[in-house]
DNA sequence: TTATAAATGCACTTCCGTTGCATTGTATTT
DNA sequence: AAATACAATGCAACGGAAGTGCATTTATAA
């Protein structure tokens, strides 16, 4: 069990109050965030230095961006031992229609896509849109 | 051999020449294109003019929208017989990361994805992202 | 032709993402 | 401990794309 603290520095990042502070928030959420969702959380904060820890944590794979389709950019934490780089570790997101909520189906790897000839796939985005486990009620 | 003519008309949408012209831009492009791509194409016509015709045809399912992940909204004409509503018709679209350039894949259609008890599917974003046949020289 | 409704054009707005620059804070060296 | 170097933060402003309100023009139908 790693501290915070200690990923954070084995990522070569500085460990900050702030830093700490948003690490936190994006851990005890079980949804992907919008930068706006940070924002409200944290009111005291710069809109610009709550943007720019995303993109740090992103550049380090922290964190991984999901475009879910809505045109707002979604952020969620990696997996630990996650490297969204490599394509076989992709996963699935899933966007509820109703609640408008997108998590991560980390369990859910996406399957082998086949492209044309000529063409070379290097990535991968797939969202499933519909209803979501809690919303559905089944 | 439909003429554009009678397309419009069988969606009951007004036939204009701006509609015609935006059509016909559409049709022989190969790709799929931004609005600025289609402003560009048409200095003369407002930007309004040409945002709400291409709104008009997607929700006649003329064209319809592609989110590749560049954070612009790109539109492309449906096949003839197309049903861009039901899940089971929709096809996949390539990115190039080297021209920039989505396209349609419509011969290859999006497998059949699981999700986890509770969720249920209703529509599927498909987007492979790379090196497309013309960039990789293959 | 006239009446009705839709299409177009212009101006303006909102939202998100992004950058420049000054200031504050942290770490390292002397 | 003080000085130095660099990274993080805060504030302000910008830019692109999407969207809206309203007046005007154009097409269809009565
Ligand atoms: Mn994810
Ligand atoms: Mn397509
Ligand atoms: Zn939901
Ligand atoms: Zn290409």
């Amino acid at each position: 069990m790693k501290t915070i603290e200690q990923l954070l520095d084995s990522k070569n990042i500085r460990v900050t109050a702030m830093r700490l502070l948003i690490y936190k928030f994006l851990a005890e959420k079980q949804v992907a965030v919008t930068l706006s969702d940070i924002e409200n959380a944290f009111d005291k904060a710069d809109r610009t230095t709550l943007y720019r820890t995303v993109k740090t944590f992103e550049e380090s794979t922290i964190v991984h961006q999901i475009d879910d389709g809505t045109g707002i950019t979604k952020y969620a934490l990696c997996e630990k031992g996650c490297n969204c780089d490599i394509e076989t570790d992709l996963h699935l997101h899933f966007h509820c229609n109703n609640c408008n909520e997108t998590v991560c189906l980390t369990e859910h790897k996406i399957p082998q896509i086949k492209v044309p000839n000529g063409f070379i796939s290097e990535d991968i985005n797939l969202v499933v849109k519909g209803v979501c486990d809690k919303c559905s009620g089944l």
